[in-house]
DNA sequence: GTCTATATTTAGATAGAC
DNA sequence: GTCTATCTAAATATAGAC
């Protein structure tokens, strides 16, 4: 592991032995430029991969698009599996965010609703994000599931509990929370992820902005009211 | 296309012109092996590519699964391509069935409740088909968009008549019925498709009969009754 | 129908100059 | 940090004997 974890920031600590001092000036601006190289590559890498998948995607189409050269692009990631990593490491992040709002202060029927909201949100502006995560869970997370399993283990088990307080309180129907969680999930990004599947059906994506407002008034009825009639 | 399709069917086409004439039997029997192999390798094909998807999985891999040599392999099927678009043309079928079941004269919330049922068991007897289905889906089906579109375009628009009648008819709440039915893929889908997180967070998976009937009620509470207390 | 041997292509990765 | 040239391995696919 440790062997693994030390080629990954090989590139940033190469920029630590200049021949002779620059300003700090310099330092900051060449440091820039490096960053802004990497998430210049990074971005290409996540767009390519959410397409093609780790295997489809070739490096070259990367640097192509990343517009830098592939031994260049190896200068920054030593490996296509570094690469790949990277860009799962900052999804996961950008991925549990909206669950971690969910307090037990809140007024469950509209932390519910935000939560519909941000997670749509989420599916029409990072469609690449939430396809290549699925990718990955899907496949079994084989280069995820220690950084996967542990956080997103307590992060589920603290909401659940939040949720089972509202039930005891009265202001949640009594369901069992994980599927909650789960429906909520499948749910909203299932908009992201089977893009073409709705748009084949019905004709319209959630960049239609009068169709993410039905869905999102949709799947608020569903989820709040279900659909057996009072 | 035609020169696709011509490709595809080659290696049936072949057995057509034996030297002398053989048995009925002797035709059925060696039919039936030729049969039998092909759908070893498909079976094989499957499980590979769903795993690890079109461009992970090789050849290799999946001819020594199937316990066919690569050559042999390549007898039966002419290139990759072939290969996993066959794979998928036995999952559409197979995928879309549960839906051809809703008529107006069911009742609504039985109607429902059936699907969700049937969906589960789907979930937890193919997950294979349900992952490489959502792989596809999710990459934009480009092997599959043709021969997805208008079936299920068709079909889908037959079953969103049936639910909007039932709307009408007062049996079911007012909602739009795309977004049910979107609802119900996504949901019953996810225990499936996301199989390692759903491990990750609740400890079990569909193949735990308990858990099995917990997800199938409280997917019905959360979709037929939603989650807000009366 | 099945096998051995091999051709072909692609793509990940490195060496070494600048 | 970036480039040109090159190595290497893997994987798809085919030729031709049996």
């Amino acid at each position: 592991m440790s062997v693994i974890r030390k080629g990954k920031e090989t590139a940033s600590e190469g920029k630590r032995k200049p021949q002779r001092v620059p300003s700090a000036a310099a330092l900051n601006r060449r440091m820039r430029n490096s960053e802004k190289k990497r998430a210049t590559i990074l971005d290409a890498a996540l767009s390519t991969f959410s397409k093609y998948g780790l295997h489809g995607a070739s490096i070259d189409q990367i640097a192509l698009q990343a517009d830098v050269s592939k031994t260049n692009l190896f200068y920054y990631f030593s490996n296509k599996e570094e690469l790949y990593v990277s860009v799962l490491r900052e999804l996961l992040d950008l991925w549990l965010k909206p669950l971690r709002a969910f307090t037990v202060e809140q007024d469950p029927i509209e932390a519910i609703r935000d939560y519909v909201r941000v997670k749509l949100e989420f599916s029409r502006d990072h469609p690449a994000e939430s396809r290549l995560f699925c990718m990955e869970v899907m496949q079994g997370a084989p280069l995820m599931l220690t950084e996967l399993q542990q956080p997103l283990h307590d992060l589920v088990e603290n909401k659940i509990e939040v949720i089972q307080t509202w039930i005891d309180q009265g202001k949640l129907a009594p369901v069992e929370p994980y599927h909650l969680v789960f429906s909520l999930w499948a749910t909203t990004q299932h908009y992201a992820d089977f893009r073409v599947q709705v748009e084949a059906v019905a004709g319209k994506t959630l960049e239609d902005p009068d169709f993410f407002q039905e869905t999102l008034t949709s799947l608020e009825t569903i989820i709040l009211n279900g659909v057996r009639p009072r």
